[in-house]
DNA sequence: TATTGTTATACTCTATAACTATA
DNA sequence: TATAGTTATAGAGTATAACAATA
């Protein structure tokens, strides 16, 4: 529909990438991890997103709920740590987590600067729902990247992390 | 106040690992690739901007020169486009770019609604200078991945980005 | 002195609505 | 009516500085 009017290079893909929808390359971007990780990470998230979609559950809050419900009574100060986030980020992400009564700050006797952080009932149940609905988009990638596709990734992905 | 200052004080400032930095695990969240994406993504951009160092260019920064000089004279809806961005938030990044005095836009008679985008003398220079240290950033990631680890990653993270 | 949680702040990235000027 | 560029705004995410309470 649009003009479309002839451009000089329609270059080959030397690999193809993300082809914009109008065709219009990225030229030498498609080589560079960065670029590519971004596009893949902003297009896995949307779905993630959608798919928890009533849940309202978006992919921060997810990590944290998941640490804290795999390690009971951490600090916010290692939970932060172990997810990568500075502890500072953390504090808003949890008040709105302790809000909606999923998760809770407890009190120790031990040192009165920290709480240990717990996942409530409703957090709980909240997982299985969320964990429930995420087969889907487990399922999704897995049919992008196959089985074995997958476990590659996640182990490239881990390697690049340690960078 | 100024754009960005040295480090001060924090000496905790290092890159807590996808697994157990602090022998914190975050359970299953090692299996997703979301997580494990955003981890890779932040690394290497963080690797990205401080290979640069000098010559203070981001990665969206990079990308839209770098589309702009493989196809001369797009209009900036096409290379917002081409990108994955909005074309609202392209404007922004772009201003700076001419403030800069990096690319530049064009009027044409044609459609005086529209700018034919080109880089300058002085974004061309700064593309070379940029990939010439850019091959510094790629050797760290090809050491981390292997040669062909590498190529699959591209692949699969190109498939990732349609979902 | 160092650590924990916290507030304040700033910059980047993504997203939507609405405006203008053209087509 | 539709498109191109723009402005305004909002929400995440990431980052640093500084403070009070506690260790």
């Amino acid at each position: 529909m649009p003009p479309r009017k002839g451009r000089a290079d329609d270059k080959a893909k030397l690999d193809s990438t993300v082809e914009a929808a109008n065709g219009i390359s990225v030229g030498n971007l498609s080589n560079h991890i960065g670029y590519l990780l971004r596009r893949a990470q902003v297009a896995v998230f949307q779905d993630f997103v959608r798919t928890l979609g009533k849940l309202d559950i978006r992919p921060s809050q997810f990590g944290i709920l998941s640490v804290i419900e795999a390690n009971p009574g951490l600090k916010q100060s290692q939970v932060s740590s172990a997810l990568g986030m500075q502890r500072t980020n953390f504090v808003i992400v949890f008040d709105e987590l302790e809000r909606r009564g999923l998760a809770e700050r407890v009190s120790i006797a031990s040192d009165r600067r920290s709480y240990a952080l717990h996942l409530t009932d409703a957090g709980r149940t909240l997982m299985r729902q969320a964990e429930k609905a995420l087969e889907a988009h487990q399922r999704r990638l897995k049919d992008k990247l196959g089985e074995d596709g997958c476990a590659r990734l996640l182990a490239m992905l881990s390697s690049l992390a340690e960078l």
